[in-house]
DNA sequence: TACGGGATCCACT
DNA sequence: GTGGATCCCGTAT
């Protein structure tokens, strides 16, 4: 089942702990790239120095933060590679979740082809690791990129839906590569499941 | 396994 | 002109 606008539109906390175990759908000409959500980080906008809206900073690049939630926010990083995030709150409000990493369960073959180059069965076992167990791999793997930036994800094309309902236990704690953010550097802002082998950096 | 530097681009100042 | 919500590879243990 899709996730729907009421979803995305709640607190970006909440939102950022709820997406854990839930499944990211890339649907190409039908051909469709999923993986579980492992990991994510809660961008929280105005009051954030860590995030691209702080302080209500309202340029081109994160306009689609102010946008619906449930849309898509895709922007490039370090000249090479694409982060991708879910919109929250209420329309206006610029915050917003990034998805870190996922487990590949869907269209494996074809990830490993954006990925390495090579089929899946070819990769080594470092490689499979590898695959989607960070922001910059998991767009490259589902061929995430800013044509994508605005997207709705209440859509067809990239959406969520619900897992499997297992249990599993949340681990809180920093985020990750904001240095610069003085005191939001130190915000446990960052989520994932607890011994899943995707996960970026424990 | 862990660190250090290079790659490469565009929004922002 | 600057620098980043990253990744990969080489080098060293």
């Amino acid at each position: 089942m899709k996730l729907n606008r009421e979803f995305y539109s709640r607190n970006t906390l909440t939102v950022a702990k709820e997406l854990l175990g839930k499944v990211l759908v890339h649907n190409i000409n039908g051909e469709k790239l999923k993986g579980i959500i492992v990991e994510t980080e809660a961008y929280l906008g105005i009051r954030d120095k860590a995030a691209h809206a702080y302080g209500g900073r309202k340029t081109k690049r994160v306009e689609a933060m102010y946008g619906l939630p449930g849309t898509a926010y895709v922007y490039l990083i370090y000249g090479l590679y694409y982060c991708f995030n879910i919109v929250t709150e209420k329309e206006g409000v610029p915050e917003a979740v990034l998805i870190r990493a996922i487990e590949p369960i869907e269209g494996l073959d074809l990830m490993a082809k954006n990925r390495f180059g090579i089929s899946y069965d070819n990769l080594t076992k470092y490689q499979k690791k590898n695959l989607t167990n960070g922001p910059g791999k998991l767009t490259r793997a589902l061929n995430i990129d800013k044509a994508l930036n605005m997207i709705d994800l209440c859509g067809d094309r990239l959406y969520l839906e619900e897992g499997d309902n297992s249990e599993f236990n949340i681990v809180e704690t920093t985020r990750i590569g904001i240095d610069y953010a003085e005191e939001a550097k130190d915000f446990p802002y960052r989520f994932y499941i607890q011994g899943n082998s995707y996960v970026s950096k424990l």
